[in-house]
DNA sequence: TGGGGGCATGAGAGGGCCTCATGGGCATCC
DNA sequence: GGATGCCCATGAGGCCCTCTCATGCCCCCA
């Protein structure tokens, strides 16, 4: 009763091989297994498609059902083909470097859509400094990274280049019971009485910008290397801090994020290497978040 | 291991209606029936295509697949309704009618062709002088006819309109022992010591034309009904002829056709009625034949 | 801690599709 | 005119695919 791409590869075959023989040796099957797929078809339509003549010729229904069934037969193939190239390209194992905010903030969802989205594809993450990070993506120790502002032509070139996965604007973090805990927003002049912590992870130079735009002093008091710390530190009221947005998800209750002024943000782009060829695969991730978030018109 | 539309029409159906048992619903298969067709569709490509969760999602392969899968789709469709409305519109009994010239010279090779490439179509011939032809069709007693040079608007307007068949010059019929029976092409003056022997079956109209370009008078010694008297006295040597190519097949062997001047010939168009919608039927006949002759570049 | 929605899975039946073998129509060639 | 070869149709038989039914697993929710 129903069509088949059997059949219609069966009479395309025919039609172009001008003969059920030459179809069968054509489709690498009997000849008896393409007169019973035509006469099929035919039944199926309940016409006459093929007049059996040498060289077999289409009848007038044939003609009008040809062209519709190479669009079958092409749409079926290319389903395959497309199939065929994105195990080629989107299998295996990718080395994603980046920040620790990066890691705690925004990879979790990321890594949860890849592995949903490209479940042939393992990430494997490893987590470093900025400059680490960058360090191991250019000595190809890593295959890809997320990296914050990389220079304009790796990013999103739409095909070509990285994928802009967010733009992350600067917040102040304060203890919940600070002064300026309830506000909208926070100059950063307002925390110039309270002492700067600092974890130098890449986020520095951005500190510094702020500071640099309100034309204010930059005069961190604290300088640790990890994140846990800073946290604990400001909620021990021995400071405060500046943080990126993706670290909202690793702050405890008791403290709180307000946006900063003068805004700045940076831009996190995952990108692959700049000197040498990327992973087919890295090129399938950097697609699969480019068609998340559309990107400007241009 | 090779593709199937049913898998496609499942996957397809998954993603539109937004989950396994919704698409179920709307193929009218059980919910089973879904997900045996598109964990075999996954299989064949060898990777997962959609991720099960509620609302279902596709997969970046999923995405990329889905367009090409809807081509097949289409393209599968498309054939069914293509054929659907062939059997519509092209299926039943036309009556036509000619004049026993066209029955015997040009139909054969038509009722044959027709009966190949419209093998649902069934063509019942009429035979009648051209003034008959033209009040059967004109009465509803047939459903379309040859007719010689019919006004212009109704020859093969392309999609609607007649279909041009041939065009038919006219010829002397010589015994193959008259003296100008070898030349290239014959004068009608040169005919005019010859008796003319004339069939009135609607050919008379150009052979008067034919005398009138030629400057000569038209004064046929003999009026016969029947083609095969007409054949018969010019065997005989009782005259001579002017008859339309098509009637070649039917001239014996001791009987020539030559090329008569001036040049005259008429044209032979396939057409249903003028006053009434013609059958479905009959414009399948006539795409059929105006598809075999591509027509003049416009 | 049940309950329900949603999909997967296994068993079994039915049908579709393939191959093998054979038959018939048609042309060519001695 | 009979033989031969080509080409397609047809019937039988077997395998595999696909469907349904029944049930299980998982997750979310109250």
């Amino acid at each position: 009763m129903g069509l088949n791409l059997t059949q219609l590869r069966a009479f395309v075959g025919v039609v172009d091989a001008g003969g059920f023989g030459a179809a069968a040796v054509e489709l690498g099957v009997s000849q008896s297994a393409v007169s019973h797929a035509v006469a099929a078809l035919e039944r199926a339509l309940g016409d006459v498609l093929l007049v059996r003549s040498t060289p077999v010729r289409s009848t007038v229904l044939g003609e009008a059902v040809l062209s519709h069934a190479r669009a079958a037969l092409a749409g079926a193939d290319a389903v395959v083909d497309v199939a065929a190239r994105h195990r080629a390209t989107s299998g295996g194992t990718v080395r994603l470097a980046a920040t620790p905010t990066v890691c705690q903030g925004l990879l979790p969802a990321l890594l949860r859509e890849w592995s949903e989205r490209l479940p042939a594809l393992q990430v494997r993450v490893f987590e470093g400094s900025g400059e680490e990070t960058e360090a191991w993506l250019a000595g190809a120790a890593a295959d890809a990274a997320i990296v914050a502002d990389p220079p304009p032509d790796t990013v999103r070139g739409d095909g070509r280049g990285g994928a802009l996965l967010v733009t992350d604007p600067f917040h102040a973090l304060l203890p919940q019971d600070h002064p300026l805990a309830g506000e909208e927003s926070v100059h950063v002049a307002d925390l110039a009485d309270d002492p700067l912590v600092l974890s130098p992870n890449g986020c520095e130079r951005h500190i510094r910008t702020i500071h640099r735009l309100a034309g204010e002093e930059y005069t961190p008091a604290h300088r640790v290397r990890d994140l846990g710390t800073l946290l604990s530190m400001v909620q021990a009221g021995l400071g405060v801090s500046i943080l990126p947005e993706v670290s909202r998800s690793v702050v405890p209750d008791d403290l709180v994020l307000v946006p900063v002024t003068p805004h700045h943000s940076r831009e996190l782009v995952l990108c692959g290497p700049r000197d040498r060829p990327w992973l087919p695969a890295v090129r399938a991730l950097v697609d699969s978040v480019a068609r998340e978030h559309p990107g400007p018109p241009r």
